[in-house]
DNA sequence: CTGAAAGCGCTTACAG
DNA sequence: CTGAAAGCGCTTACAG
């Protein structure tokens, strides 16, 4: 394994100007001559540096980790290319985690607690850690930024302005003419969990300023499964009897959630949007594959990865930062086919 | 920031002490009272290792990187459970990274070929890297697993039995009547993908044995998109038309590519599994949350991914391992509602 | 069984 | 502008 020594040796010159050349310094200048011999000698040894070596030494390793529930949910997709487009402005490495591995007491918190693996963390929803492993993060002072999670206190955060998104898709439906609106997804299995209050309450306040009544909300976790099973038991009964109380269209947390809402109302026979309006929540691929096409609100998610690495390296950097909703982005809503007015409004 | 060396002073003892009681050493023997003074002090000091420093000196990060194409594509969440089952059984922390990142050149890239960074690598499909980047890697001597790739040849690799994956889906489709069967997904637009051969091999092999003619490969990319294009363009007009040569069964590449021929068949007023059966391969909950649910072959992903970990492990032991088919667990085939006799034979 | 010393491969002040 | 030296925080042979 070729080092520094033998390249400097090799080229005759000393290790500060091997360095210095691969750090591509701006400082310390050198011959044309010298950056030849330099490159030639690399390349004869097989230089490849050790970056441990180096992370010693500058206490530094640009590496940043990045922990998020469910690798496989779609809808990071695009927040994953935020950052990843952002890390690497930045000159930063990504590491992706899963957050079900980063258990309190788990090699991978060891790993990212320790100095000299990584320059700080980002977290998508705090509610998939355990208290411990946020505790021990907050003691160990490392730098970590909060990704769509605004409650958090001891954390610095970035948030999409859930609540503005949802109010567009309850918006979209009281324009369609709907009166009786469901939001579906209203609570978290996990307790705590701030970002579906606030998705809900944006639920509510568009129906107040329009002068509607808002209705509670119909629980279910995130999954399709999820859905379906939330959908299938608590409104399909109610929309099949045609009840007077049965909504005529839902507002549903989470694209994902969606997906199985469909699936069940398919199962139920309630046709969609014909009996009952749906829209989801955040825009993925599964949202114009599924059918009836789903309209949805997209939300600026690319932005929340980019600002998230941008924000997490002021903190590196030791600076103070801001937590922040991103309300200077607007969201958009997509409108496919599981919309329309209500029946016998047509 | 604390040192070992802190904590060897605060609890009277020396450095190699210390050292061996964190790595938890059951060759050095320590009373329990030096053991006690010496997790006070650390507790004491809030000493937190370096790894940096202890990769410098042992050669060793326990970090192995994992890079997979389309974090998001559900299939593989079950192959990346099992490599962290097995990472963690083995000692070591998973880095996971995105392959359309780990491009010739990049941030990424040097810090894989890099010393002190990761012990190894574990790839999922090659045809996802550029081929610099697979010659860097050999030349580097980089310990590199392959999974589900059996092109290489300068590589070690681990794959799926895909060939009996996709027979035994082609088979189940005989069993039910089906004569005229297609196969959808036949290459990759990636060239040299060499095991979409494999699975149309799979195919052409189980029609032979019952004595049917295979028919060419419905080109179609992965996505839904492309499932949905190719369906739409190539297959759906033939089916529409009844004409004599319409295949009455499918068998799909791949189930978020049949996500797409599903919902292409939607449109086009096809019946599945009415006028046209469809088979996926792999299975994941899409398949379940399809309308109609998809048949599917499940395929040992848990497994792969498992076994490739303990396999890479031995790689950065310097020990040889040979390239293998986990043809020892049967495939099986998950019977949902989308494949039935064809029509008229009911 | 314990402790002092060497050294992993870098970078960065510092002296020339 | 260039080079010799110190030192980042560990682990591991080695001497006692």
């Amino acid at each position: 394994m070729a080092t520094l020594r033998e390249v400097a040796d090799k080229a005759g010159v000393s290790m500060p100007v091997v360095s210095a050349y691969l750090r591509g310094s701006k400082t310390v200048r050198m011959s044309e001559d010298t950056r030849r011999r330099v490159a030639a000698a690399i390349d004869e040894v097989g230089y490849v540096p050790n970056l441990a070596a180096r992370s010693l030494r500058t206490s530094r390793t640009n590496v940043i980790a990045v922990v998020v529930p469910k690798l496989d949910n779609p809808a990071l997709a695009e927040m994953l290319r935020g950052i990843y487009d952002a890390a690497q402005e930045l000159g930063y490495v990504v590491m992706l985690g899963d957050a079900a591995r980063l258990t309190s007491g788990s090699q991978m918190l060891e790993h990212l607690l320790a100095h000299g693996t990584v320059d700080g963390v980002i977290v998508r929803r705090s509610s998939s850690l355990d208290t411990r492993v946020l505790a021990d993060m907050a003691e160990r002072g490392l730098p970590v930024l909060f990704l769509d999670d605004e409650s958090l206190h001891d954390f610095t955060w970035l948030a999409l302005d859930d609540a503005a998104g949802i109010r567009l898709a309850t918006s979209h439906l009281i324009d369609l003419g709907h009166v009786q609106i469901d939001f579906l997804g209203g609570l978290d299995p996990i307790p705590a969990a701030e970002f579906t209050r606030i998705r809900y309450e944006g639920y509510v306040t568009a129906l107040k300023e329009r002068g509607l009544a808002p209705r509670p909300p119909i629980m279910s976790g995130q999954a399709p499964e999820d859905g379906y099973e939330a959908f299938s038991s608590l409104v399909a009964p109610r929309v099949a009897d045609r009840r007077k109380d049965a909504p005529t269209a839902l507002v549903v947390n989470n694209v994902t959630t969606a997906t199985g809402v469909l699936a069940a109302a398919y199962d139920a026979g309630i046709s969609v949007p014909g009996e009952l309006s749906v829209v989801g929540y955040l825009d993925t691929a599964a949202a114009s594959m599924a059918r009836p096409r789903l309209t949805t609100v997209r939300m600026p998610m690319y932005e929340l990865g980019h600002r998230g690495v941008a924000a997490l390296s002021e903190i590196v950097k030791g600076e103070h930062v801001r937590s922040a909703v991103l309300a200077d982005i607007a969201p958009t809503l997509i409108r496919r086919d599981s919309t329309a007015p209500p029946a016998g409004q047509k």
